[in-house]
DNA sequence: GCGCGCTATGGAAGCGCTTCCATGAGCGGC
DNA sequence: GCCGCTCATGGAAGCGCTTCCATAGCGCGC
């Protein structure tokens, strides 16, 4: 009796068989009231757990494949997008999806230890975020296929984005559409952000201002966004790192009495719900596409592990609206 | 060997003993190159795929309490705010939690089946979702508790909000901002549209248009808005579902030239991100508190099934923007 | 050439539960 | 008052896997 109690332990303190203790949890007809209450008095006084693995084995049933998705869930809507594909795709293949909310490192780094040591999974799907190839390796060891998605990680097949030549494209937008003097608005240290942030340095030069954001998001946006102009009065267009920083620099603006765009431009990235009535231009993310290539891929990696699953960069479009100037030429977008 | 292939069949057909088999599905060293190979050749040809279960069973390990929680996770925001509160909670009860994303009735059938059948949790939160009696009966008998967030249901401890009494609000709030002949646009068949409805009805009148849209979303908002405004041009106020029937409504007015406020006040509901930008004057819903209360519930009711839950009404508030009126009076706010 | 230690492997004992089957007790009808 | 029933219950056999322990084979040193 070291460890949790068992049915063994119920029976012996309740004084019937297990047959009975195993009745009365699975509320069984044919129990005497009595014998019934004596058997749950029993688990409450013991703490009684029963254990779910057992319950399965034993119960029978189905085993059907099982992936897990860790993804900042809630941080932004970039999962509104990748999660419905990917769930349908799974779906279709007869997988159940898992989702783990993971919103910052140790969570991360918890959820994978207990995926792992619980053998939890058949499957994993990793969005917006890598692993060492320690960890790599021993999902590897467990026979478990993962994939990535909007994050590159060494050796695991992923579907991308090409950041850096994303914010190379933003920046040659604004541009074209009259810039003289661009800055960008950086997020932390995600690899996605650096990524943007090198490609806004190549398009853009070594000289144009680089505020990063303390938080990639609103307040973030706008505490960097202040700096930026009390340094550089005279910028005339903003590429952001994210929808979320560019609408806090756009508050900012407005703050400070900047117009957009005539005054100044600004760009965002990724597409959020809500950017079109915010009238933000910005980048767009295939974010539906990352759910269905994840779908597609790990689903053939679980039927078969030695599956060619190639990786792939999709393609980002640039979406102009109220916060970028009107071309010249009649094409709103323009796509790469 | 009828069923699912087990080890012991891999074990016949690649001539080991099953214990090499596991040795060899867990990696271990010790295992020579060879018989390695020919255990796997066996896998993939019988197409074998470990038991879950079994392996938990067998390899021990902890038996953490498991909540599961449905909700329509990507519909809105609205998962948002309940779900971070609710991981947060569960945790530090020592308790995991796994989200199950339910787009529509089939899978919320689907997966309440499933969680019932493979005894997958120990503890069960609803958002914005109820079942039948018939189905909370199952979950009785299988002693797993179950907590309502944002619906109430027949013989549940849940924590709502007063969807007429905020509606109620919302049209006096309006009333008091000056408006004379004020709408709904209402949302579809789920409860909470139709409590709206009902305390938008009682508040303004049953004389007072009330036009259904088609989908509680931007397109259906419009749409309805539409409609609303051909037959009765001489609205001056619209208190809207959600806040996404309040976003296309706001759209189409724009469309036809009539200006919030001055000309026509928009009411949302919800209060989802990036509302405050657009402006979107609304009635906000206490979405933590949703979370928070769910936590503390299903943690006490899976400690003790006995332990009393007291189901909560939790409070709203109306949050004044650029698409209501500005009050004479300085404060910005009203709670109820 | 023999024994020792090491490696690769098989056998078997559970993990905690569900459930089939058997047992015993109580009970109405003749 | 005995027989055949039904009802409540206990015993034991797995569910498919991991892992401890034992065993067989083998190369090496003396």
């Amino acid at each position: 009796m070291s460890g949790d109690p068992t049915i063994y332990d119920i029976a012996a303190r309740a004084g019937v068989g297990i047959a009975t203790v195993s009745r009365v949890l699975n509320a069984h007809p044919r129990v005497k009231v009595e014998t019934r209450d004596a058997v749950l008095k029993a688990c409450a006084d013991l703490g009684f757990r029963p254990n779910r693995a057992a319950r399965r084995l034993a119960a029978g049933g189905p085993n059907r494949p099982r992936v897990a998705a860790l993804a900042p869930l809630f941080a932004t809507a970039f999962a509104y997008g990748v999660t419905r594909p990917l769930a349908a795709g799974l779906a279709a293949a007869g997988i159940d999806l898992v989702l783990y909310d993971i919103p910052d490192r140790e969570t991360k780094q918890r959820t994978l230890d207990r995926l792992l040591g619980e053998r939890a999974c058949e499957g994993l799907v990793l969005c917006s975020m890598g692993i060492g190839p320690e960890r790599a390796a021993q999902f590897a060891a467990a026979r478990i296929p993962v994939v990535a998605v909007d994050h590159p990680c060494d050796g695991l097949p992923a579907a991308t984005i090409d950041n850096r030549a994303a914010m190379r494209l933003a920046v040659e937008v604004l541009r074209e559409r009259g810039a003289r003097r661009i800055a960008h608005l950086a997020g932390g240290d995600a690899l996605a952000y650096r990524e943007r942030r090198a490609g806004f340095v190549a398009a853009a030069g070594a000289a144009a201002p680089v505020v990063p954001a303390e938080t990639p998001t609103r307040e973030g946006g706008a505490a960097a966004c202040g700096i930026l102009l009390d340094a550089h009065p005279d910028i005339d267009a903003i590429a952001c790192a994210s929808d979320a920083i560019a609408v806090g620099a756009l508050e900012e603006c407005r703050r400070r009495g900047l117009a957009a765009p005539d005054r100044i431009q600004i760009m965002g990235f990724d597409d959020q719900p809500f950017m079109d009535v915010i009238g933000l231009s910005t980048v767009r993310q295939p974010v539906a596409g990352f759910g269905a290539w994840a779908a597609q891929a790990v689903a053939a990696l679980c039927a078969d592990p030695g599956a060619a699953v190639t990786p792939v960069l999709l393609p980002v479009s640039v979406v102009e609206r109220q916060t970028t100037r009107t071309p010249a030429a009649p094409s709103r977008r323009r796509g790469r």
